[in-house]
DNA sequence: ATATAACCTATTAAATTAGTCGGTTATATA
DNA sequence: TATATAACCGACTAATTTAATAGGTTATAT
């Protein structure tokens, strides 16, 4: 099993993608700039998220991602599975042939185990993560470092602080 | 956070360990027949497990390893965390810097579900893997195909089955 | 026409795991 | 006391995967 950087990426990725989601679609580029995510790696994995249907795309000037469906339909585990091969903890893909055909001394402890965490990532969903203060808070002061990225709220008005330095991407 | 042979080699090298331990310590050689794990890699984690006395070792002929204490009080999870680094799926190593000092937008998500699955792992011990029947057949299983290695079962007079030949490792 | 931003494929760099090799040291036993 | 056993040790190699890079094309709003 592996959960790394890339699922990591990915869940993150979604997570902003929902907070900015007004009217317009959301560029990987703003994507990239405040999560500091490499643009090209957010492609590939854009790529695996719009297979998977979880967003949709708008090409062209003005274009980005959208979410695939409303945010209290979209898991955890969902977005996981769709970068990752899957979550699981065992060697045999739960095949239950781990050793030379038959199943090792270990399997249902793997397999058990991955149960666990699919259940409980499975029971997360982007809706419940939006409502979550800790993460409204890290999100502004996100938006606030990089406030020159186009930014839906700003946009509709919510002129809550004098926007005077672009933050350019650089360093 | 990585979970991948490693991490199952040496639960599995343990549990072995532990269905073995009758009155002489159990050679690496035997674990690594019985398991098919190659004896040099069991070598380096035997050397993690006994970094953290959760075996203890005896050298020379009829030597090997026992374990450092009463299977109740070896959990998955410490078996697990003495060879891996942590069972960790932050990014930051729990330190909450995940994003240039500060925190990242999902670090909460990964910090709650590393509780989970520690907490899951540390819940089971060797003691209740052994109870397991599914454990037990799979363990006489491997006896059955490996009964040329010394085995304290067989030791003890129980001859349930004729043993012509033994097999010899190398195919 | 132009600029934007998705889309696509191939390649590279870095990290980690898994396994190998060639020893040494301690010790039970013949 | 010689010998075989099995732990102990460190360095090295191969394979895999992740993360990132590069260099494009295609669609579309303006």
């Amino acid at each position: 099993m592996r959960l790394t950087t890339k699922g990591r990426y990915a869940v993150t990725a979604m997570l902003d993608l929902a907070l900015h989601s007004q009217s317009k679609p959301v560029s990987l580029a703003d994507i990239s700039k405040r999560q500091e995510i490499s643009l090209s790696y957010l492609e590939q994995l854009f790529s695996k998220l719009r297979g998977q249907e979880l967003v949709s795309s708008v090409r062209g000037p003005g274009g980005g991602y959208r979410l695939g469906r409303s945010t209290e339909l979209i898991t955890v585990a969902e977005i996981i599975d769709a970068v990752n091969e899957s979550i699981d903890a065992t060697n045999c893909n739960r095949q239950g042939n781990c050793q030379k055909g038959e199943i090792c001394l270990t399997h249902h402890l793997w397999s058990d185990l991955s149960d666990q965490i699919h259940s409980f990532l499975n029971g997360i969903n982007l809706a419940s993560l939006i409502e979550n203060n800790t993460i409204k808070e890290i999100s502004e002061r996100q938006d606030n470092l990089h406030s020159g990225v186009t930014n839906a709220k700003d946009m509709q008005g919510q002129a809550r602080r004098i926007v005077t330095d672009r933050i350019v991407e650089g360093d």
